[in-house]
DNA sequence: TGCCTTCATGTCAAATTCGACATATAGTTT
DNA sequence: AAACTATATGTCGAATTTGACATGAAGGCA
């Protein structure tokens, strides 16, 4: 991982902070933070073309704030949070997979 | 969706019930929850090939109790514990991401 | 039969995540 | 400049999810 990711992911409360307590994260914790990144990413992309956060946030009873924490990629939003703000956004459960998988849009 | 999924939804205290109520949640909230079914099916055929309940729970910090209500498809489990249990079994966010998008094994 | 292992289910206090709200920043329009 | 729109960030009480624990059920086996 280059160290601008690193530098983002301190930024929004992930338990990086410094080099050595990043390389303590197993392969596990890294790659689910990963998965949520992606999410975060993804959300962004698809979120942007067809609404704003604020009316994404309506369709699931949700905040704009908690939106754009979600696509900031803060600690605090589950997974549960991004896959429900992805299908809500229009995506299929196949996207919501390739997102996770790594793939490339 | 058939009658028989219906039942086990129903059983472990998704919003189901009767068919009335099922038929008021929104495709979104019936894509969450295959998901999570799917991800449960899943975590369970990988389990079982490598590893107890008690097992896998030591793994990620979890309980035995965790992980049984995690396969058996409970409400009250987390899309994320499913997916760290998953990581967990060594699942790749490849093959996290196929399962989500209901590719068969 | 009793013993052991594995998994299922219920409960509960603690931890996490939630939506809501206030407010800041930045860009655009008038 | 003032007003308006969209997004980011911090806080907080409420809701959800957590691990832990107890216990039951089912099967294998001595």
């Amino acid at each position: 991982m280059r160290k601008a990711k690193r530098a983002r992911l301190e930024a929004k409360g992930w338990k990086v902070g410094t080099v050595a307590e990043f390389l303590e994260l197993t392969p596990e914790e890294s790659a689910l933070i990963e998965i949520k990144l992606a999410l975060s990413r993804r959300l962004r992309e698809r979120r942007q073309k067809r609404m704003t956060q604020a009316q994404l946030a309506e369709k699931i009873q949700s905040s704009q704030s908690r939106i754009a924490k979600a696509e900031t990629g803060h600690s605090s939003v589950s997974l549960e949070l991004l896959v429900r703000a992805m299908l809500a956004t229009g995506a299929s459960p196949k996207e919501i997979g390739k997102a996770i998988a790594g793939d490339q849009k």
